[in-house]
DNA sequence: CGGGATCCGTAAAGATACTG
DNA sequence: CAGTATCTTTACGGATCCCG
């Protein structure tokens, strides 16, 4: 029933109850990118079931960490609530205790690329972008078979940056080819945006102010700032 | 086959990979509080099936944050790894939060003395005791059936504090009679010793120098100074 | 297309009992 | 003391279907 069934006084007992289940903190993540709808949360935490997600939302919603609210048009979407946030800075450490200690590789043989660009387009900061003009970039990743190849990120003035899996029309401001383990490494933090470039496993064509600012504007994971723990010699 | 399930490259995901397998956080609590031994494990993290225990052990073993370690004998225990004891701030926060913000109505209303005496018993600050001589405590919760309602604390110096169940025979030096939900809310922290000895939930008989120096030598749990918050009138 | 509900097979957890 | 073995129950995962 997903009750709390450690039946202790101690708070990491109760804690547990609460965090334990299975995609709930990963639902708490997304929902902290800002996610505000059902099939947005399935994009952003890949594998969920539709079944679990809509389950774990109710489950979690008893225990008081997420609310339906209304969207900007009597739609329903869902927020998380001052308990949840709460949260959010053990999760940040929890997260960077990860990036610091466990080891990823196995993760990166099989990385996802439109994940990684559900992610990226979350955190693009269009500050850097033309005030007046749609900018629009669209990421290549040759590696890939034809149909998950291309992603156009579309960046209208004053909106949420739109992700298109299929071109969207415009005219494209920059051009942006990658090896999409060399992506992922550089989103996380493993290296950087700069080694990667260097090293030609991603290479910017266009727009010669975006790629000047690229690093202002495509702000990187927020564990990608934890450095990585060196291995013992 | 408790292998990470979330195939992500989400660093969160990873750590979730690690600490939401069900008892491996309390798991890590009780070792950090020393804990070394299988059934002792048990008896710290109530509920547990040895079954169980043994499997996650394995996990965790396998997972990097435990291992098995010799005693001071030959004999093998369990102890965590540096990577199991980076957690340990974030596993804190984590109770803090729910200490703040959780309610545990639900779990001291079936309070359980066995346990909350095994917690007492590992806080014990010995430095408060008589040097050269054995200090025996005595605590009675009368609303308990007669053979689960004493417990002593034997502490002989340079030793480690035993919990005994059953008379030692030794001489008591005091006597504490409680109300069981009393004593475990000051332990928690949710009120303190002292207001329960003024209320007479708390009272003890015998030693003027263990009884003044109560505070001192009975150390409550890590969580008892986060304060409880306020609940909004 | 967003937001679910249903059904079913598998994997993890719980309860007891038992053993080296 | 330190676990295994066995059995039952619950949770999770996957596919399919429904409804506005």
């Amino acid at each position: 029933m997903s009750e709390g069934t450690y039946d202790s006084f101690c708070p990491v007992a109760k804690a547990c109850d609460v965090i334990e289940p299975r995609w709930t903190l990963l639902i708490l993540c997304e929902l902290w990118l800002g996610t505000l709808r059902f099939n947005e949360i399935r994009r952003g935490v890949p594998g969920i079931s539709p079944t679990l997600l809509s389950k774990r939302l109710k489950d979690m919603e008893r225990r008081g960490l997420v609310r339906r609210a209304e969207i900007n048009g009597g739609e329903l979407g869902y927020e998380t609530t001052p308990l949840a946030n709460e949260l959010q800075p053990v999760v940040n450490a929890l997260g960077k205790w990860a990036h610091r200690n466990l080891d990823m590789d196995l993760s990166i043989d099989k990385p996802d690329a439109r994940l990684l660009m559900w992610k990226i387009r979350r955190k693009i900061d269009t500050n850097a972008f033309p005030r007046r003009k749609t900018t629009v970039i669209r990421f290549t990743y040759p590696e890939l078979a034809e149909e998950q190849r291309n992603y156009w990120l579309v960046a209208r003035p004053g909106q949420p940056v739109d992700l298109c899996l299929l071109d969207p029309g415009h005219e494209v401001d920059l051009f942006i080819r990658a090896d999409l383990k060399a992506m992922t490494s550089a989103w996380m933090g493993w290296s950087s945006l700069r080694t990667e470039i260097d090293a030609n496993r991603i290479a910017l064509v266009g727009d010669q102010k975006l790629t000047a600012t690229l690093e202002k504007w495509m702000v990187r994971s927020i564990f990608a700032t934890a450095p990585k723990q060196q291995v013992a010699a």
